[in-house]
RNA sequence: GGUCGCGUAGCUCAGCUGGAUAGAGCAUCUGCCUUCUAAGCAGACGGUCACAGGUUCGAAUCCUGUCGCGAUCACCA
């Protein structure tokens, strides 16, 4: 048993001995830190039961418990918290409990249970990664982290959305202007290649507006009939024709996009284990459209369109099949979500990491979902976050101002490395141990400045302010990691070596320490029920501070007795492990020294 | 206009299943490197928790309304 379920239980005993009532629930919280303590009992609540004096109660609970219950040593009572103090001992034992655990707070998963797939990234092939996507990336690559942590199965995708008119334009665009360029004859990264050619469309796009307008043309007329838009449907036509010379630039070029994307997810540290394509899985949906017409949650239109009446759900009508028979988003969306279920049965639910502007799409398609029957649809969640701004507003890409992912991310290694060079901490390393070091650095603060943030809040990025390395962010947790490394070169405990519990009394900061590793594996929990990698990094930024504040201010190695300095090395080496832990979680490395 | 989300210190964010005097970091200012890595520690300064009502012994937290910002309401994705 617990010692909170321990509490709990004398809680109401006390209540029930003394005044002959049963309560129904105790609440505690953890004492604050200017009071002599370590949980509280809140009384005001029991007051609704047990009629009286909450200092009066507080009194007859707290002797008590000091009275029947080993750990609990000494008890306060402030207005209506009863403040108890737990003995050491207890802190020790949990401590000699978990501190051979490597994995601790991590639960491993049961071969029979369901598993979650979690979608991210899922970007457009016409151009490269920008910081928004990055958002994405970390969110997406996190959460499935954290599920597994939690102990679920997980599977990482992505959707690639690799067909449509926008893919088409960049080809045009190559085929009239690029001259035969290739990645290799450039020496651009394939992505960067293909979307310089989606830009050189809309410049030549918008030329060909403004000399029609000049012609008289109205603009509304002039954008629809602009010679290159209307060439680059007809291509898009003949991709759906299979037109083997359109599919041949199509494959090219889409390789090119690929090459440049794995090698910035490797760059970022993300990883699938399938993937969907769109052209692929777009015309999916249809026989699902022919089912649901006929159990009646569609119905069609006189010209031929199919929709789905969701009003009676407080939502619009809402279309899933045009009305010349071909599919929109959503179609193609209900028939991903059923392949995919399909490929892998024991999937049980779904996790959507797409930004808040689709809020209502995943809203509509988890009704028609549900609608339709299936029961895993119940357990479908749209990982809804919020975009990444400038201080001028959103992103543009054809206004020159996303901020290029590879770009950032060389930035920051850049910036870590003038850090480094300057506090000329790193003797012995080779250039390619510190080229590597900055990398996890600059990596660190950049993750850890996104995923520190609630998925749900927008995220203003000041390209002119860079991202801290100072403070509440990744680099001073990893910091305080190598720090720790530090200590056990010097010496390195055995953790099967226990700690004697009865001649060590813990110092505060010890205690703090303890209190706060005790919350790991609850963090882990909390985080994955609420998919957020925010609370991961709160804690761990929590857990550092305690832990810096007790290395400035006890002498680790210079400790006065054997037992104690093996427990205080062997503390650090707690939460070293721990700190390694929650940041894997979040994607981002740990360095030996920096 | 309807719907959804957000609004906490100068700035960036925690806290939100209701509990004690609302916490961090950055910035500004004070101290601390002959002792385990100063990307650190100790401290000072800084708040009408957007506003107004309501529920409650108790509200930043729950409810209602107002204002501000954003998103969305396509036979686009």
């Amino acid at each position: 048993m617990s010692l909170q379920e321990t509490l709990i239980n004398q809680v109401k005993q006390a209540v029930l001995a003394t005044y002959q009532l049963e309560i129904p629930s105790v609440e505690f919280q953890a004492t604050r830190k200017e009071f002599a303590g370590d949980i509280t009992v809140v009384i005001f609540p029991m007051l609704r039961y047990v009629k009286g004096n909450p200092v009066q109660i507080g009194e007859i609970i707290g002797e008590y418990l000091v009275n029947n219950v080993e750990e609990v040593k000494a008890f306060n009572i402030v207005k209506g918290f009863l403040n108890i103090e737990i003995d050491d001992s207890y802190y020790i034992n949990f401590f000699n409990d978990i501190k051979g655990d490597s994995s601790y707070g991590f639960v491993k998963s049961k071969s029979g249970d369901n598993a979650i797939m979690v979608e991210y990234s899922s970007p457009n092939t016409n151009k490269p990664l920008h910081l928004g996507h990055i958002r994405n990336n970390l969110l997406g690559y996190s959460v499935a982290e954290i599920l597994k942590a939690s102990g679920k199965k997980v599977y990482k995708t992505q959707i690639i959305n690799d067909r449509g008119i926008h893919i088409c334009k960049s080809m045009l665009a190559w085929k009239r202007f690029g001259n035969g360029e290739t990645p290799d004859s450039t020496g651009l990264k394939g992505d960067k290649l293909v979307g310089n050619y989606y830009v050189k469309f809309d410049q030549e796009y918008k030329k060909e507006i403004q000399s029609l307008v000049n012609r008289g043309k109205a603009e509304e007329e002039a954008k629809k009939e602009a010679p290159i838009l209307l060439e680059a449907q007809e291509m898009l036509r003949k991709w759906e024709d299979g037109d083997n010379e359109v599919v041949g630039l199509w494959k090219k070029m889409n390789g090119w996009v690929y090459d440049g994307f794995n090698e910035t997810y490797e760059n970022l540290g993300v990883d699938f284990d399938t993937l969907y394509y769109e052209s692929k899985t777009y015309l999916l949906g249809k026989e699902f459209v022919i089912e649901g017409l006929k159990t009646g949650v569609f119905e069609k239109e006189e010209d031929g369109s199919v929709w789905c009446d969701l009003t009676e759900e407080g939502l619009d009508k809402k279309i899933v099949q045009r009305g010349d028979g071909t599919a929109v988003y959503m179609t193609q969306d209900i028939g991903t979500a059923i392949q995919r279920i399909k490929d892998f049965p024991d999937v049980g639910g779904m996790v959507y990491t797409v930004g808040n502007e689709q809020d209502y799409h995943f809203k509509v398609l988890f009704l028609i979902l549900k609608k339709l029957g299936f029961d895993w649809a119940k357990n479908l969640y749209h990982l809804s976050y919020g975009m990444v701004d400038l201080p001028s507003g959103k992103m543009k890409s054809r206004e020159g101002t996303v901020v290029d992912a590879d770009d950032l991310i060389d930035e920051m290694a850049k910036t870590a490395g003038e850090i480094s060079e300057e506090l000329g901490k790193l003797d012995g390393y080779t250039q390619e141990e510190k080229q590597a070091l900055y990398k996890t650095i600059g990596l660190g603060a950049l993750k850890y400045f996104i995923l520190k943030v609630d998925p749900k809040k927008r995220i203003l990025f000041d390209p002119k302010e860079s991202i801290d390395f100072q403070g509440n962010t990744g680099p001073f947790i990893q910091y305080t990691y190598a720090r720790i490394q530090s200590i056990l070169r010097k010496a390195n405990p055995d953790s099967s070596d226990a700690i004697n519990a009865s001649d060590l009394s813990l110092h505060d900061k010890e205690r703090e320490l303890i209190k706060q590793l005790q919350l790991f594996p609850e963090v882990i929990q909390n985080a994955a029920e609420q998919h957020s990698p925010a609370l991961i990094a709160n804690y761990t930024y929590d857990l550092v501070k305690e832990f810096n504040s007790f290395y400035q201010n006890v002498s680790i190695l210079g400790a006065d007795s054997d037992n104690e300095k093996l427990f205080r090395v062997q503390l650090s080496k707690k939460v070293a492990q721990t700190i390694k832990n929650a940041f894997s979680v979040l994607g981002i490395e740990v360095p030996e020294r920096m």
